[in-house]
Formats: C-alpha cells, structure tokens, sequence
RNA sequence: GGGAGCGUAGCUCAGAGGUAGAGCACCGCGCUGUGGCCGCGGUGGUCGCGGGUUCGAGUCCCGUCGCUCCUCCCA
C-alpha cells in the first residue's frame, strides 16, 4: 500500500492554513493585550513529569499518552498537555524569582493515543495560558474574560455557546468530599453503570459527569462539591462569579462539571459550542494551587485554561473563499530568450519591491495562462517583443477587465500599483 | 476500549455476478499576443488492502487498514 499519514494524525493543507493563521493571530494579538507572554516548552518530556503533574490514574496519562524510552532508556513521553509543561518550565527557571505574578501563554501541538472521530485527533493543537502567582478570584474571572472575549473577537454566535462554573475546592475539601459523595453513593451503587462502579473506586468525582441516563439520575440527587468546600473557597468562589458578573459575563453554575485531570483546585469552568457535535468542549480550565509545588517549586497558586484549535478552526470552517492572493501574475508571451528573460527581471524588481508576484513558467496557450493568472493574481502582465521595445508593460486589472500600458517603474512602485488598480477600477 | 455506517478518477458520486462510468476539475483544439461562455477531443482507476466463493467479483463472504458517527474521554 501507498505511504500515507499516521492514523489520526493529519496534513492542514494550503486551503486551510490561511484560516489558521488568522486564528493564531487573533490569539497572539489577544493574549499579549492581557500581559501573557509566549513560553515555548519542548513537546517531548520525561514521561514523569506528567504521572506526577497530571495524575497517573487519569485517563490522559494512563490511557492515551505516547510513552517511549530513548536511546538510554529513559521514558520520555509526548506531550499530552501543557500545563505541566510549562510549570516545570517556571519552577526550572525560578520565574517566581523575577516576578510576583507571571503571565504566560503557549501555541502548539499536543499528543493522546485515543479513538480519532470529528474534533478528535491523536496529533492536535492546543492554545493556553497560565498566570502563575496569585489567588484573587479576579485573576480567575480575568482568565475566563479572556476566553470569552477570544471566541467574541472571532466573531463566534454567542447564543450558541455554553459557560459552565464549579468549584471543587482545596485539596483538603476534595478528601472531605470525596467521603460525602462515597456515603451518598455507595449505597446507590447498583444502579450505576460498570464504569462508574470502578470510578467509586478510584475517582468518585468522575461519575458526576456520566452521561449515562441511570447514572445521571443518582447523580443529580448526590450532594454538591460547591456546598462541601471550606468557607475560605466558598469565599473565593463567590469572589469569582462576582467578578464574573461585574464584567458582563454570564454563564451557568453546573455541579456536575468536573475536570479529569488531578491537579485542579477550586474555580474549574468549560465553554462549550452547540455546533461541535460529540466532542463539544471548546476550551476548559481552572485553578491549580497545588501544582507548582508538587513540580517542586514553591507553594504558588494558579490559574489557567486551554483550548483546541481544530474546534475552533471548524466553527469559522464556514466562510472558505479562495481569493486571489498574488499583486501580479507575469506572463511571457513567446519563447524568445529575450522576453523570458525579461520576465524574470521585472518580476524579481516586483518582489524586492515587496510585491507578491509569480510568473507563468508552464508554456501554454496564452489564454490559458490568463484564466491561471485571474485564479492567483490580482493583476496580469504581458511581456513580449512590443512591451520590450517601448519600455514599458501592459497591465491588466484581472477583476476589472481593463488594460493599459504602464511604465516599469509604476510595476514595481506598491503604491502606483494601488492608485493605478484604483483608477483602473473607476473608469 | 465497546458499537454502527462508509471506502470506485484530483473532487462529488453512479454502477447490486458478465467489456469500469458521469458531472466537475485538468490538458489540447476551434480561437497563432489576451480569461470567465460555448463546442469538440484527450489525460487520468492495482474499484482501500489481503484472502475466499465462482467459469467470471467493483458487486457475495471473511479478514485487515482507513474515514465518519455514537459510546468513552477530553481541547
């Protein structure tokens, strides 16, 4: 059989990079606007570093990460998210050092061995931030603005859109918790589906967002994590939803919201899009108090959250015109040296003078070359033995339909090629 | 990990046991240095891959790989 891509791990072609790009530069633009600045992490890791950051007996580690030895027989693992990436990045660099609160944010591929299907891939691309240092719920209302105010700028329908709040509290509330949950449920434990009978076990938390019908019935009588916190993180959580409302956004407290990796505290919130099918969570995130100091820093709160690109990419996937993106397209009208050599100079003049220009280098028939030119270029230019010997080019404006003779020199001037299209269009 | 559907030309798809097709795209000609229309012609396929049944398989059977969807999990 033919060579072809890894399973669940696919080429983003031409026709899609354009819309990726705007993408990342939204997020760019948007993220330096808060003060985050752009950390690059390494995608590969010690393989430890997420048993210990994300939690062995989560799914994402235990389940679906790429785990290999090298050369040496070290474990080495693939990224499966950031987050503990670029804690260990801070505590590596004593960053607490140079800053009281550090703003950081990250762009790029991340690795889980899971079942691909739509908005699901084993090679995906995630965006985040991290503020690192603080424990003022306003930073986590900061945190949920900014994913708010991403998914505004890119003009996504925000009727369709849900925002989900919770709170799961400190360490110390989880355990006290985990015990009124497990005296709730265990008793009702025959009416819970097979997995959910093992996460009693090992995560009770995970069966609050069962889907299953049975278990869902269980779980909406089953005590809420946000009455079972201590009063200093009930505090903090009505901190944040009041901060949340001051700054306009609204959302939905939901008790069954529980993220499945083991190092969030407290504030943990989702956004989610009706549009997205199955796998609908557009971006998630919360508070990580903990974590630095598991990584071996200092004890440092945190706050953060990340999101997918290729489910944010499919939502703008609508408006997919190819418009042409060349200032020029130069076409040499016979084989003479001469002219082909002519139309190598005038398009190296167009380019250095920081046009976007190609020529035709297929030999055709020169009106198929002109219908290649009106799909690439805005603009069309002849060169042959006439144009040569008066000096000077005929243009011709692809759109408008209209031609006329231009000196060389307002070829490759950016600005008279502009009032020349310009005018061109007028008449 | 469990379940379902689908893999035929670059793309969208017909073909239900008997010579692999259409539309679009691409190339050429009509139209010698001027586009989008029209007409004519052409390139292009180990029918995902491997086995089996049959005189004969794109078509039926089994396996496998891939995609899509659900479940699961999350971004």
């Amino acid at each position: 059989m033919r060579l072809a891509s890894v399973r669940g791990m696919r080429d983003i072609l031409p026709a899609e990079t354009g819309l990726w790009q705007g993408v990342e530069g939204a997020i760019r633009e948007l993220f330096g606007r808060y003060a985050y600045r752009e950390i690059r992490p390494p995608v590969v890791e010690l393989a430890e570093l997420f048993a210990r950051g994300v939690g062995a007996e989560t799914d994402i580690v235990h389940k679906e990460m790429y785990v290999f030895p090298d050369r040496k027989g070290q474990m080495l693992a693939l990224r499966p998210e950031a987050t503990a990436s670029v804690v260990r990045a801070y505590v590596e660099h004593a960053m607490h050092a140079g800053s009281d609160l550090v703003k950081l944010y990250y762009l790029g591929p991340m690795f889980r061995y899971e079942k691909p299907q739509m908005g699901r891939q084993r090679q995906f691309h995630q965006y985040g931030v991290e503020a690192i240092g603080s424990l003022d719920p306003a930073l986590d209302a900061e945190v949920a603005d900014l994913a708010a105010q991403l998914v505004a700028d890119l003009g996504l329908d925000r009727a369709r859109l849900r925002f989900r709040v919770n709170t799961i509290g400190c360490a110390a509330d989880r355990e006290g918790y985990r015990g009124v949950l497990l005296s709730h449920l265990g008793p009702r434990a025959v009416g819970l589906c097979s997995d959910c009978r093992r996460r009693l076990e090992q995560n009770p938390l995970r069966v609050l967002d069962c889907k299953v019908p049975s278990c869902r019935e269980i779980v909406c009588e089953a005590p809420s994590s946000a009455d079972h916190v201590c009063s200093a993180c009930a505090e903090h959580f009505e901190g944040f939803k009041g901060h949340m409302e001051a700054l306009g956004l609204s959302y939905e407290q939901d008790a069954t919201l529980v993220r499945g990796l083991d190092y969030y505290t407290r504030t943990v919130f989702e956004l989610a899009s009706e549009e997205l099918g199955a796998q609908d969570a557009l971006l998630g995130g919360g508070r990580y108090d903990d974590l630095v100091a598991l990584l071996g820093g200092p004890e440092t709160p945190a706050v953060g959250f990340a999101g997918g690109m290729e489910r944010l990419v499919m939502l703008l996937h609508r408006e997919d015109r190819e418009e042409p993106e060349l200032d020029w397209y130069v076409i040499p009208v016979t084989d003479d040296p001469e002219v082909v050599r002519w139309t190598s100079q005038i398009l190296a003049a167009m380019r250095r003078a920081g046009l976007a220009a190609d020529r035709a280098y297929v030999r055709k028939a020169l009106r198929k070359s002109l219908q290649v030119a009106a799909r690439k270029a805005k603009g069309a230019v002849f060169v042959g033995p006439e144009e040569i010997a008066s000096g000077a080019a005929k243009a011709r404006d692809l759109a408008a339909g209209v031609e006329r003779v231009v000196s060389l020199a307002a070829l490759v001037d950016p600005d008279a090629v502009r009032g020349q299209l310009a005018a061109e269009e007028a008449s």
